[in-house]
DNA sequence: CATGAATGAGCATTCATTCAT
DNA sequence: GATGAATGAATGCTCATTCAT
C-alpha cells in the first residue's frame, strides 16, 4: 500500500517531483498556503512559474502532498507502539519520541500538515483528518488504558491528556529552530516527564532524580 | 507636496467600529488572514466591501487591531499573578486560568492572535512579538522561582516547561468549541493539574484522589 | 455681464465659496486634475470631504469655475489693448505684459486653466475653448497688422508668431516660482523684447542698448 | 522571509513590448497619467487589462519607460551640437531643429514627458529631471557663449532666452497635430528665426528678405 | 522539461457622490 | 454650514491556470 498517490509513473520524474514538493513544503510552512504564491515556489526552484505545472496539477493538489507527506507514518509507527508490550508510561513516552521525531527531517512538511491542513479543499480535508482522528484515538486509548490500569491517576480524562500531549508536542515546531541547544531527542523525553510526571514531580521520582543532578 | 497626508482622521463611531472588527475576528480565525477576503468581512455585517474601510484604513490595520486585542490584558494579568503571593503552584494554576479565560468571550481574538499574528507587517508583528515575549518570561520566571525554592523539580527546565505550558494552552482553541461537556475553567483545572502532577501524579495526591472517584 | 456664473445667491456663501475653490485651484494646480482627489481638497482646508458638496455640486464643476476664473478678463484686456491706438510693437508689449500680469495672484488658476481644462467635460470645454481662440485671434491680428504696416518682418508667419508668444509666456507659470530674482514686470520686458527683436536684437537697437549697460 | 522578492526577471519579449508602450503613450499623451486607466491601454491593443502586467510591473514603471524614451536622445544630441564648430546662431538654429525633429515619429512619448513627468514616483521623477536639468544648462551655455562673443545681445539673459526658446519649443506639440501646412523642419526654421532675430527682424536682415517676397 | 505569453477571476483599495441629521 | 456613514463604480494589481511551442 503505497503511502503517496500512485500514478501512471513518467511523464512525472520521481526525482524531480521530490525537489518541488520540498520547496513548497518550505514555502507553505513559511508563509502560509494563502499567503504563499506558486511564484514564490518557483522562485525558491529558480524556474518559471509555469513550470511549476508539470509536476502538480493545481496548487490544492500540492497542499495536499505536503500534508500526506506530514502525517504520513505516524499511524503506522503509533499502531506499532500501542499493540507492542509495556506500561502505559513506556507507550507515551514513545509516543512522544515518535511523534517529535520527523521535526529532524520533515520540519516544514509537518509544520503545513499542523497548520495548513484546514484550507484543503473538502475532499482532501476529510481523508487527512481521518487520519488525525485515528492517531487521536490511539493516543487516547493508551491513556484509558493506563488508567484503567491504575498506573495513572484515576481520575484523568482521558481525552484530555490526548489533547494536552498534541498540544504541548504540536507546539514544538514552531520554536524549536529558534530555541536552540537541545536535541529533537531531549526534548521529546524532558515533554514526557512532564507530560507523566508535571512540573512538580511524583513524590519517589523526585527522591531518586535529585541526588544524580 | 505635502510629504504625508494628514488627514483629519475620521472620528470612526466607536459602537459600529467593534461590531466591524468582530466580523474581522471571526472571519480571520475562520478562513485565516490571507484566505479571508474583505468582501467575506463585509457579507457577515450585510455592507458593502467598501465601506469596511470607513472603519478601517486596511485589511493589514484590521488584523492588528484584532491581534492587539487578542493579547491586550494578558500581560498585566500574568504580571499581576506573578507579583502576588503564594506558591510557585498556586501562581501557576492561576496563570493557566487567566490564560484560559478569554476564550471565553473573546476565542476568535485570541485565535487569530496566535495563528495569524506572522502575517502582520513588520512594524506591528514586532510590536505584538515584544508583548508574548514578554508574557513567556513572566511564566517562566515562576517556573524559575518554583525550581529555586524546591517546590518544583530540581532538573525541570523552566524555559520547556513554559513552552509546554503554552503548547497545552494554545492549543485549546482549537478543540474547544468541538469537544463538548467541559467549561473552560473545568478545562484550566484539568491542565494545571496535568502540568504539575503528570498524568501519573504524584504519590500523595493519589492517595486523596483515588477514594473519593 | 457677471464673470462667475451667478446662481440663487443663497444658500453659497460668497466668502467661504472663494476659499474653496482657492484651495481647489491649488490642489488642481499641484497634482493635476485626475491625480487630485477631493479629500485632498477638504484636506487644505481641514474640513472633511463630505462638506464640499455644499459648495460646489461635482469635482467637474469644480474645475470649471478654477478654469473660468483662471481665464476670466484675459479677452477683454486683450481686446481693449487690440483696439487701442498706438505701433504693433507697443501692443504687443502690453498683450504680454498683460498675459503675464495675473501670475502674481492667481498664478494657481492660470496654471489649472492651461494644463487641466482638457479634462473638462465637453460642453464647459468647448465654452472654454471658445475663449481661448478668440484671444488667439485678437493676437494673430495685431501681428497680422504690424506686418501689414511693415512694422514686422515681411515674412513673418502671423500664426506661428502667435504660437510662439503664447509658448513662451504660457510656459512661464511652470519656472516662475522656481527661478528667482525677477519680478513678473521684468519678465515680461524681456519676452517681449526677445519676441521683438530676437536674441540678435536688431542693429539699430543693439547700437543703443550696448553703451548703457 | 526573504527580505525582497528577487524573481526571475521575466525576459519581456522585446517586439511585443516596443508595441505595449507605444498605446501606453499613446493613452497617456490623449487623456493624462492619472486620467488614463490601464484598461484604455489594454482596449487599444486589444488584450485584457491583466495581460499588461506581463510586459511592465506598473502603472508608474509605464509612465517611467515612456518619459525615458521621451527625453532619450536629447541630451546627446544636444552635446554634439554645443561641442561642433559654428556659430551660436548656427547652434541655435541646430538645437531647435533637433528639439523638434522627434515630434515627427515620438510625438506621443515628448508629449508625455513634457506634461506627465511630474507625477512619476520620486526617484524616476529625479532621473529624469536631471537630464532636463542637463539639457537646459546646454542650452544656456550657448546663449552665455553668444552674448560674450558679441553675436548675441550684450543685455540678452541667457537663462530666460532659454526659458523663452523651451516654451516656444515644448509649445508646438500641442499644436503641431492640429495646425496644418507646415512641415516640422519649416516650423523649426520660422521659431528659430523669431528667436534669433525677433518678429521684427534684424534691420540688414530684412532689406534682404523683403525684396524676394 | 520547461517556457513565453496570455487570460479570467478576484482582490484590496480609492474615490466621487449622496443623504439624513 | 457641515458631518458621519455609507455606497457604487472603478482602478491597479495579483494569481492560479492554460497552452502552444
Amino acid at each position: 500500500m503505497p503511502s503517496v498517490r500512485s500514478r501512471a509513473a513518467p511523464p512525472r520524474a520521481r526525482r524531480r517531483a521530490g525537489e518541488i514538493i520540498d520547496a513548497a513544503a518550505s514555502v507553505f510552512a513559511e508563509r502560509g498556503y494563502h499567503g504563499a504564491s506558486t511564484q514564490d515556489i518557483a522562485d525558491v526552484l529558480g524556474i518559471r512559474q509555469a513550470s511549476l505545472y508539470y509536476y502538480f496539477g493545481s496548487k490544492e493538489e500540492a497542499l495536499e502532498q505536503v500534508c500526506m507527506l506530514g502525517v504520513e507514518g505516524f499511524v503506522e509507527r503509533a499502531t506499532a507502539i500501542v499493540h507492542a508490550p509495556g506500561t502505559a508510561t513506556d507507550r507515551i513516552r514513545a509516543l512522544v519520541a515518535v511523534h517529535l521525531a520527523p521535526l529532524g527531517d520533515r520540519r516544514d512538511y509537518v509544520r503545513v500538515f499542523l497548520r495548513e491542513r484546514g484550507h484543503l479543499p473538502d475532499v482532501a480535508r476529510r481523508r487527512v483528518g481521518r487520519l488525525s482522528r485515528r492517531l487521536e484515538r490511539l493516543i487516547e486509548e493508551v491513556f484509558t488504558a493506563g488508567v484503567a490500569s491504575g498506573e495513572l491517576r484515576a481520575d484523568l480524562d482521558p481525552r484530555l491528556a490526548t489533547l494536552a500531549m498534541l498540544g504541548m508536542c504540536n507546539a514544538v515546531p514552531a520554536w524549536l529552530p529558534v530555541e536552540t541547544g537541545l536535541s529533537i531527542e531531549a526534548v521529546a523525553q524532558a515533554l514526557a516527564t512532564v507530560l507523566l510526571d508535571g512540573a512538580r514531580g511524583r513524590a519517589d521520582a523526585r527522591r531518586t532524580l535529585r541526588r544524580p543532578r
